[in-house]
DNA sequence: CTGAAAGCGCTTACAG
DNA sequence: CTGAAAGCGCTTACAG
């Protein structure tokens, strides 16, 4: 049996009460006795019961993250970052990995609430079908609106792909092409073909962007952009996995990379940056869109409401390689 | 505040008692009653509390998982399937990012047992230093031998080690080096430079393996074996990553590849097939080794003992692609 | 400076 | 079929 705060009074010779002054360091006591109980301790090998300790505290320490899916190397970044700022500050992680499906979302989120999670980032595409605001359960959004009262951290989407379309144009290319998801998932990630289309509408070009499901391979829709369009010598992708497969596909089809078609990504993650370092991309700042969300979820444990912004936008850096 | 079973209990007019039995599904109680129960539950929106629950049953049905970092493809994808796996069969994850810091892992394995966790899934190289045992608690690795008794999860990396470098044999390469962490960290990686060197030597070659830090970059000591080894037609790194910078001094250098340079990696990940679809590298089944660590787990948790084996390697697969 | 008692939200013998 | 009581391992007023 594991010992528990009674077996170390015993030890130590003093009451439970005191032990669980010298646990917490409240109220006053004396040296002698502290030294007592610290030894009880060590010698049963005691550690408190966290569970019995949130339980009376009413607060865990601990915060649920929903992501698609942690092989993603986006979200296994983002994860890396949100966890080892949970873990400088005291909070434990409990993971979850939706598949950005909304059935495996609701039992997440009941789960986190059953657990008494104070706090919960959410990486989802479903949006406003949980009430995350009913169970008044704290709530940050990562790239994605849930609903008007939840703040969204995320990176400079405009900007991100207002920096992608220019350089393409820059480089010379006459027929660029962008990749997004579905404009129905009204995510800040809309931003980005936003500023493609307004930065192709400013030259008097014409913006033709192909839709890719997030759930579904993207090979058959490149291959029927390039089967629709093959003049197209610039490609703007949403994300540097639909990069990928676009440079793919292009070897397959004997296009070269720069000279025939120049191809843009967005994420730059640390993954991208080793394993396809020559991709020229819109790298997002994970560390800083995680500590920002994490900023601004304990604000909202702590009560301080009004006290944070309800849309951050953090700075993106273009990541020049050799695809443009 | 949040309502509690007696909440329920008065609205539904029965016992608290009651209530948790309805809950639970346990013992006789009326149709009738239960429905009063679930109308009850419903109306005030109610979710049981699972720290009071665990605290009485001392189980908490949750699982610590410590690997170095998520960022990395090969965790983030064996966290997403371990998370998985747990998910559905109705165990939680507490995610530890531990940078193979022996002092991170100390204090997340301490965290764990004060959250009561049930058992814990660890990939560290940290061997021997955690008193795993001492804690009585559930523990399997993952492609690390932390003890006599803790049972280890990993690829069938002798055979993987084996089918790469007989690969690059049967390919007509005439000097080839591996690539692998260093020899102390006693993991079965090892068995990867193991079976390189034992096939080399068959073939009364001489095996030359560079060690690289796993917390270090890699960049300076291929650096190095590209200048102390000018001929080399042959390289076998122990990672995909280390793969890919490979690949990259090889294109610094002018060495091309597959003809003058042929490379292969190890791991297989998604994030590898996508972003670097023609590395050429040994597979590592990843949900299996997931599912395997986990049923092992739950063994142990569930007392039984003696009933799984204390190591497991699963079958790899060669991937062959147009580095080779 | 220290302890007895009550309570956090549950569950399970025990009794009826 | 249902309820009162005790207890899981803590913490915090309250009293001394």
């Amino acid at each position: 049996m594991k010992p528990n705060i009674h077996d170390v009074a015993k030890i130590a010779g003093v009451s439970s009460t005191t032990v669980s002054r010298v646990l917490n360091n409240r109220g006053y006591i004396s040296e002698k006795t502290k030294e007592k109980v610290y030894k009880a301790m060590e010698e049963i090998n005691y550690f408190p019961n966290d569970l019995a300790r949130s339980l009376f505290n009413k607060r865990t320490n601990l915060i649920g993250l929903i992501i698609p899916n942690s092989s993603n190397p986006f979200y296994g970044e983002l994860t890396f970052h949100i966890e080892s700022i949970c873990a400088s500050l005291g909070y434990k992680l409990l993971l979850c990995n939706s598949l950005n499906r909304i059935d495996k979302e609701e039992k997440y989120l009941e789960m986190l609430i059953r657990n008494q999670v104070d706090g919960v980032v959410v990486v989802t595409y479903n949006r406003g079908i949980l009430n995350y605001e009913k169970q008044n359960l704290s709530v940050v959004a990562i790239d994605h609106y849930l609903s008007k009262n939840i703040p969204v951290v995320g990176s400079d989407n405009y900007s991100g792909g207002k920096k992608a379309t220019e350089l393409l144009i820059m480089k010379g290319c006459q027929y660029i092409v962008h990749i997004n998801g579905p404009i129905e998932l009204q995510t800040p990630a809309n931003l980005r073909r936003k500023a493609y289309e307004d930065v192709m509408k400013e030259q008097g070009r014409l913006p033709i962007t192909y839709e890719v499901s997030p759930l579904q391979s993207h090979k058959e829709v490149i291959s029927k952009l390039f089967d629709e369009h093959p003049e197209v010598d610039g490609i703007f992708a949403s994300d540097d996995l639909i990069a990928a497969s676009v440079i793919a596909e292009s070897k397959k089809r004997g296009k070269e990379i720069p000279t025939q078609l120049k191809v843009v990504g967005y994420d730059g993650t640390e993954a991208v940056q080793v394993l396809l370092p020559e991709l020229t991309t819109i790298q997002q700042p994970i560390d800083l869109i995680a500590k920002s969300a994490i900023d601004i979820l304990l604000k909202q444990i702590e009560g301080e409401f009004n006290n944070f912004p309800l849309e951050t936008y953090l700075p993106v850096k273009l990541l020049e390689g050799g695809t443009t």
